[in-house]
DNA sequence: GGGCGCTTGATTGTATACAATTAAAAGCTG
DNA sequence: CAGCTTTTAATTGTATACAATCAAGCGCCC
């Protein structure tokens, strides 16, 4: 463990949540291998504060620890991306509607800056940064919605949802995510709760699309298939 | 660690669901102070093994883990027993339509079953084990959904209610409970969506309104009152 | 050359030792 | 004896050592 490790040691949660944001910013990809000892000597701690992490994230089904295996970043399977999306479609409309009722100023200066540095981090180039903002907003308004148990659940399916991206986006048009979000501010700025309610509705409706949840034939090419030309 | 612990012993999980049917069956009271050493005795495991249980506790928020201080059995506030049930108001009714639409007959079976050993609980006086049965009848249901992100949810919110309950519970009548899974099961039965939608969303109000969640002054009694005749 | 068991290296699971922290008891002082 | 510091015991946080397990490479035999 060197100078700049140590200076980064932190506890089981920091550690989790760099793991966390890096699994958010599609830095590290679905199926990557987490071996306790590489995490632990970058980030300067030993396994057993990796391990905590890691049961952490895996809790949270953004790792999966198979017994005796290890360790790798969650692959979530098609059904279990559309169950994501069910859950989040059954929570996140009324959970705005509730937000909109509650809107301060300062909540709304709050969302506005969200979708600027979403919209910066975009025109730059950074789509992880940029993917990670647009799930911030969406937890930011649970997080209006004043509902801590709630919060909770939408943060975990926020998480999930960049792994699903990560393996079944298709779709490349980015620039509708950030207008569906801007029709999100206005209806919530203005406390219109059954707009917002709508919206989201629409707007998760939208995301689910761009997605291909098509039953693949499971990836495995025949053995015919990759030899014969 | 003698052998009857050793028998015991098995994995974390192993361990964190003994306590969590323990807390469950109100055998564990919100507030019991949950000392590593100690659990570990009685399981005959070392603390690393009983440390896990008590992470996946912490993150079921059954157990609270604070820094340098250990875990104790969780203590809902007032406030985050109304979101517990906020959000169940919000998840259950709706998983209830879809179970009512997936119903087979083993399910029926299932569910019946559930309640005979319920109303056999009450009747041999094992009030942790019916109140235990109670929210299984609650996650069965959500297993029917289909639904496996939410029935994590759902279980999770189950979970925390007997703690809400094991701290607000006023009213004495637990027939009515009974009474209300009875009506749930037949409109499951009948493969009646709506009905079992309406009905679930009528139970959970019956049960928030037999809980004292009204603002307490802070419990601890002034020192005049303790030590005055 | 291909299937089969063995060995080896890498990795995880668990226990334990030590350091850090806390809460409480004991002692001290005015 | 109330209020303060000091000491002490109990408990948690972290690192490390060792055991258990797994995956891959190797040789062996057919």
């Amino acid at each position: 463990m060197d100078d700049a490790a140590r200076a980064l040691a932190g506890t089981s949660d920091t550690i989790a949540g760099r793991l966390a944001i890096a699994i958010h910013e599609h830095r590290l990809a679905p199926g990557t291998k987490l071996v306790e000892d590489d995490v632990g000597e970058i980030y300067g701690v030993s396994r057993t504060v990796v391990r905590a992490a890691l049961q952490k994230l895996s809790h949270d089904r953004l790792v999966t620890i198979q017994r005796n295996r290890g360790a790798i970043v969650a692959q979530p399977t098609i059904r279990e991306a559309r169950e994501v999306f069910e859950a989040r479609a059954l929570l996140e409309p009324r959970t705005a509607k509730s937000a909109a009722e509650r809107m301060t100023s300062a909540d709304i200066d709050s969302l506005s800056r969200h979708i600027d540095e979403e919209h910066d981090a975009l025109h730059s180039g950074d789509m992880g940064r940029a993917l990670r903002l647009s799930g911030l907003f969406h937890i930011e308004i649970a997080r209006i919605a004043d509902q801590g148990t709630i919060y909770g659940f939408i943060t975990q399916l926020v998480a999930q949802s960049s792994l699903v991206i990560a393996l079944y986006w298709q779709r490349r048009s980015a620039l509708c995510e950030s207008h569906a979000h801007h029709a999100l501010l206005r209806a919530l700025s203005d406390r219109d709760g059954p707009q917002a309610e709508d919206l989201m509705k629409g707007h998760l409706l939208d995301l689910i699309s761009s997605l291909d949840l098509r039953q693949k034939p499971p990836a495995q090419k025949s053995l015919r298939d990759v030899l014969l030309p």
